[in-house]
DNA sequence: CGACAAGGCTAACGGCGTTAGCTAATCTGG
DNA sequence: CCAGATTAGCTAACGCCGTTAGCCTTGTCG
C-alpha cells in the first residue's frame, strides 16, 4: 500500500477514537473498532501506539488542548470572569460528556500524558481567585457540578441552573476583586500556600 | 452440596465483590473471581443475579447505606455540622476510593438501584444549607474535591487540607445560621425550588 | 413416591486487548 | 542502481471477559 506521511495514522486513530467515544460511548472504543475506522486490522494499531492506554492518553491530550482553548476564549470574552469560566466549563462537559469523563474521572491513562497541558488553564484561575486554595475550590465546585449532572444524580426536573447561579455567586464573593480585574498578580489570603512550596494548581510530572 | 439459607449467597457475592474492588480495584471485579471467592463457578452466579450490573448495583446499594450511616454519625457528633459533614465525606472517599468511584462516577449501574437510598443524606443537607441550590453546591464541592483528590489531579505536595478549609469556610458562610442550628425546617432563599416542583436533592425514581 | 424448584456443574460463544511472526513496500547508504 | 534496513500492513492465536445452554443432584412438599 501507499506510504502516508509520518504521524498521520496516529492522528487519524485519535480522531476515530474520539468520534467513537462521542457517538457511542466508552464501550465502543475498542482497538478493533478504531482500526476498522482506518480500514486496517487491530494489531496494526500497535505499530503506532504501545497499547490502548496510550491511545486513550492521546485522546485526553487532544481534549485538554481544546478545553484550554475554550477556557481562554471565555476569559478573553470580556465578561465577568467567574461567570464566563463557569459557563464555558459547564458547556464543555455537557457538549462532550464522554470525553469529559475520560479526561477527568480516572488517574489512568492520565499518567501517560506530557506535563504542563493544563497550565494555561490553572494560571488564570489562580489569577482570578487570588490563591491556590480558593482556585482549587472553584475548580472542584465546577467539576463536582458537571460530574453530578453528567452522572444523572440530580432529579429530572432539578434546577441545575439555579445551583450554578448559587455557586457562581458564592465563588465570586471569595475572589479578591470580583468582576473588575480580569487578570493580575495573585494576592495571597489566609490559608494560601507559601510561594516556595509548589507552583501550579494542577498536577505536574517529570520536571 | 448443602443448601445454604435463602439469600445468603447474594450477600456473600456482594461481600466478595466489594472485597475484590477494595483490595485490587475495579479490574479485579469479574464474575469468575467473585465466583471463585464463593468456591463456585461463574455461571452459577447467574442463578442469583441477572447480570454483572445487577451485582454491582447491589454493591453500590450497600455502600450507600454505609455512607448514609457515616453522614448521620457525623451530624450526630455535635460538632459544627458543615465541618463535620465535610470531614466525614472526605474520609469515606479516602478510605474506600474504588467504592466511592463506583458509587458516584457513572449513571450505570445506578439505574438498577431502589429509590430513596440517599434521602437520609439529602434531607439534613437541605436542612443545614437552607435551600436545595445551596445544598447542591455544597454536595458538588465536596464531591469535586474528593473526586479530584482520588484521581490524583492535585500536585503531589498540594495543600488539600487548605482547600477543604477554604471550602468549608465558604460554604458555612452560605448556610443560613452557621453552626448554631443543627436541624430545622429549611427556609427558602432566592433561586430555590418551589414546593410543588420536586422534592429531594438527589435522584428519585419510580414513584 | 413422584413432581418440582433451587442451585450447583461443564462446554461453549463471541468479543476484548495483545503477541508472534510473516510480507510487501518504501527509504537510504554504498 | 542495487541491497539492506525500516515501516506498516497482514493472519493466527492466546488468555480473559460476560454470558447462554443444557445437564444433574438435592431438598421440599403434596
Amino acid at each position: 500500500m501507499s506510504r502516508p506521511s509520518a504521524g498521520s495514522t496516529q492522528a487519524a486513530a485519535v480522531k476515530a477514537a474520539e468520534k467513537l467515544l462521542s457517538s457511542e460511548g466508552p464501550a465502543a472504543v475498542t482497538m478493533r473498532r478504531i482500526a476498522a475506522e482506518l480500514h486496517i486490522q487491530a494489531p496494526s494499531l500497535y505499530k503506532h501506539f504501545p497499547g490502548k492506554r496510550a491511545l486513550e492518553a492521546a485522546v485526553i491530550a487532544q481534549g485538554l488542548r481544546e478545553f484550554g482553548a475554550a477556557m481562554a476564549a471565555a476569559l478573553a470574552g470580556g465578561a465577568e470572569p467567574v461567570r464566563a469560566l463557569a459557563n464555558a466549563y459547564r458547556a464543555f462537559g455537557r457538549e462532550r460528556p464522554h470525553l469529559y469523563r475520560l479526561m477527568n474521572n480516572n488517574p489512568r491513562p492520565r499518567d501517560l500524558l506530557p506535563p504542563g497541558l493544563e497550565d494555561d488553564v490553572s494560571r488564570p484561575l489562580v489569577g482570578v481567585f487570588g490563591d491556590r486554595a480558593r482556585a482549587r475550590v472553584a475548580w472542584a465546585t465546577a467539576h463536582g457540578l458537571v460530574s453530578l449532572e453528567l452522572a444523572g444524580r440530580f432529579p429530572a426536573g432539578a434546577d441545575v441552573n439555579g445551583a450554578w447561579d448559587s455557586a457562581v455567586r458564592t465563588l465570586r464573593a471569595t475572589a479578591p476583586a470580583a468582576g473588575t480585574r480580569p487578570s493580575g498578580p495573585p494576592r495571597r489570603g489566609r490559608g494560601a500556600a507559601r510561594p516556595g512550596t509548589r507552583q501550579g494548581l494542577l498536577r505536574r510530572r517529570r520536571t
